[in-house]
DNA sequence: CACCTGACGATATAATATAACATTTTCTCG
DNA sequence: CGAGAAAATGTTATATTATATCGTCAGGTG
């Protein structure tokens, strides 16, 4: 279900970070209580790891981080995580990428769009619902009955378009 | 650059199935042609198994099959002929699905969208203008400069959704 | 407390993809 | 044609991503 169209979303470089993983946290323990789910520490633990930054980061880097913790780790821990957060909305998996980033406003639509920006890695979810109707008709065309949506678009956000155009090579932490 | 709407192509289940080998075979030879490139045995019988049917085949499946033609082959040999048909525009990527399909139409417009039902597996490359415009609109509203997307729409196709709606699972060969 | 369920630990392995270097084939040009 | 360069392929090893399986533990419920 599309909703509402939402403003543009590529986080500036300055923002103050620390309130989106408070914010997305607070978020999560609000959805889990709400459905009667439990954010364990690991879990809540994995999705501030894929709240670090607003790039993709990938199962292993996480896995890393939380050995870094001194926690027992083993990918079966990630995924399982992963899996859970992915269930609850709490974040999105980016296929072009094998990556994951935290979904600004869980509990509403997931049929988003994807920017990613190759230069500074960093990712922005769009809504727009001109997009989703136009997705929607092209799909009724064919009589197709859509289940769910993968739309990634990478390039060069306008920060990076503004900033000297010298590739720096992409930084999605992997 | 988005280029004119295209019809309907989920492919019928009688379809003459040769006929769309044969076809991307010559469309082949004829872009490599023109292209100075060339289309030796091994990325031939790649697009060929490609195309051996309208889903999606994954490099390992390729690969066994390159085996049972009692050819020498390891991974690289597959990864490195699919590099080059992607290069070619004669064949996609799947991302969602870690998998290969044929383009129908190479040397036409790459900005396109995929269907895929998880029902048969089949899946249907379509280039809807009004689609790809509104993406191209949702980026421009953002500054964001794109330089390749992937869009891919999983659900029922409407072939199965006109057969008895039991699950039989999915079917791209993998 | 006994039981049940969901979460986690631990090990192993599957599935996908690439690096690096040797060898062979093909092309180009004298 | 034949030498040298370039492209393609062979071969081995390894990196990266993801899942299966089974045992154990923690927390709720009757």
């Amino acid at each position: 279900m599309t909703t509402k169209r939402r403003q543009p979303v590529f986080p500036k470089t300055g923002h103050d970070h620390d309130h989106c993983v408070t914010t997305a946290l607070a978020a999560a323990e609000s959805v889990c209580a709400a459905a009667g789910e439990r954010l364990t520490p690991i879990r809540k633990r994995v999705l501030e790891l894929v709240w670090a930054s607003h790039r993709p980061i990938g199962a292993y880097a996480i896995l890393d981080r939380l050995k870094e913790d001194g926690r027992s780790a083993a990918p079966p821990t990630v995924y399982r995580a992963l899996e859970f957060l992915l269930g609850r909305g709490l974040i999105h998996r980016i296929e072009s990428l094998n990556a994951f980033v935290g979904c600004p406003h869980p509990g509403e639509s997931h049929l988003v769009q994807f920017l990613i920006c190759r230069s500074c890695g960093m990712t922005a979810e769009i809504d727009d619902r001109r997009l989703g109707d136009a997705i929607g008709r092209s799909a009724a065309e064919q009589g197709f009955a859509i289940q769910s949506r993968v739309v990634e678009l990478s390039g060069i956000c306008s920060a990076c378009q503004g900033a000297r155009p010298r590739g720096h090579g992409a930084h999605a932490a992997r």
